[in-house]
DNA sequence: TCGCTGACAGATTTCAATATCTGTCAGACA
DNA sequence: TGTCTGACAGATATTGAAATCTGTCAGCGA
């Protein structure tokens, strides 16, 4: 009975991420989650050992929801070569949109990143097997020549950190972005193509 | 007469590089710069016209002085690949020595840099121009094959931006950085390589 | 005259007292 | 029985008063 009243990790989750928006991160406390839920603090913590594990899910949840674009590129079919250009765009355009849109919440993720804690490592892994599965197809489709495709793979991400990691932030509004990351795109996918002259 | 007692600018650097180096960047007053050099803070005042200037200007002598070798590789002669893999991996190795022998220095020196006060922007364009000589060279020699030469310069330096930009300073002890390096420089080298089957 | 000093105003930093928060747990309540 | 509460200890953050710093400038001494 009252279903909508039990307390679940997923309803505290939700009232984590909307207390952040509010409040931001460093002013959020457990205490403001407890309130926004109605419930006394010492109930979050019955689901959640600690406020780290609670900020660290809410950024899973995050990091999650961003990835899911890029695996769908991923997953897809097509001359590699175009998916490839097109995951680096949308990597780039997704972490763009969220540093205009909500400036504060990307503080937030700003934070989690510069700690470099194990979920968004996590997160990273998972971003260079999405590569790594683009340029495994394009080696299959014969258009890319590589001899380490894992490596390779983390390559890519290394050399595109400029324009997903957070510490970078505010270059990318710059008006000469666009056409370094044209640049920087063409050289990479020279990188990785076969040669035929 | 008495030359030694004169307060010239280069004396004042001298100071500030001392101080900077004893207290750190965030400890360092021009009070302390004034003491070591037993004149009052007002003379300091008298050559530089602020605090953020005479930092600046320290922060110029240390970038000239780390640029100094890389400056040689581009000046040199011999096959441009060589060249730049040389280059790159002693533009890095410069980094990670400085944050491993001096870190309460490099910490001054990350301030700096994420400031991304003028100086520093200054210092990046004179690197990309390096990077653009070795280029330019590799063309002349019929072994890179480049549409935009000062773009791909761009490029090439965006793309390693992880192993030169302070603000990756704690991934470069890591025990898989080396061989990253190695497939990113790869990846690079590749992607301006003349293409012959 | 010319470089230097030292006192000064306003901005910034320090420090310690106070308030708030995190994480625990014995017990209430259903 | 199992979930939740609320008081608590220790850790962390806030605050405001006092100390220090930055940048200026009138005047001193060579």
């Amino acid at each position: 009975m009252n279903e909508a009243v039990v307390l679940t990790p997923e309803r505290i989750l939700e009232a984590t991420e909307d207390v952040l928006r509010r409040f931001g991160l460093s002013k959020a406390t457990v205490v403001d989650v407890a309130r926004a839920l109605d419930v006394s603090h010492g109930s979050v913590y019955r689901h959640f050992p600690s406020k780290a594990s609670l900020r660290d899910a809410v950024a899973k949840r995050w990091l999650d929801r961003a990835n899911e674009p890029l695996c769908k590129i991923a997953a897809g079919s097509g001359p590699a070569p175009e998916r490839l250009e097109k995951w680096l765009r949308t990597a780039f355009s997704i972490k763009q949109k969220k540093v205009c849109d909500d400036p504060e919440m990307f503080a937030t993720y700003l934070a989690l990143a510069q700690d470099a804690r194990e979920v968004v490592e996590a997160y990273k892994d998972k971003q260079v097997d999405l590569i790594a599965k683009i340029l495994s197809d394009g080696v299959a489709q014969g258009v890319f020549e590589i001899d380490n495709v894992k490596a390779t793979a983390r390559a890519v991400f290394d050399a595109t950190v400029r324009y997903h990691h957070p510490a970078h932030a505010e270059e990318w509004a710059k008006p000469e972005c666009p056409s370094r990351i044209d640049a920087l795109i063409a050289l990479l996918l020279r990188g990785v193509r076969v040669c035929k002259p």
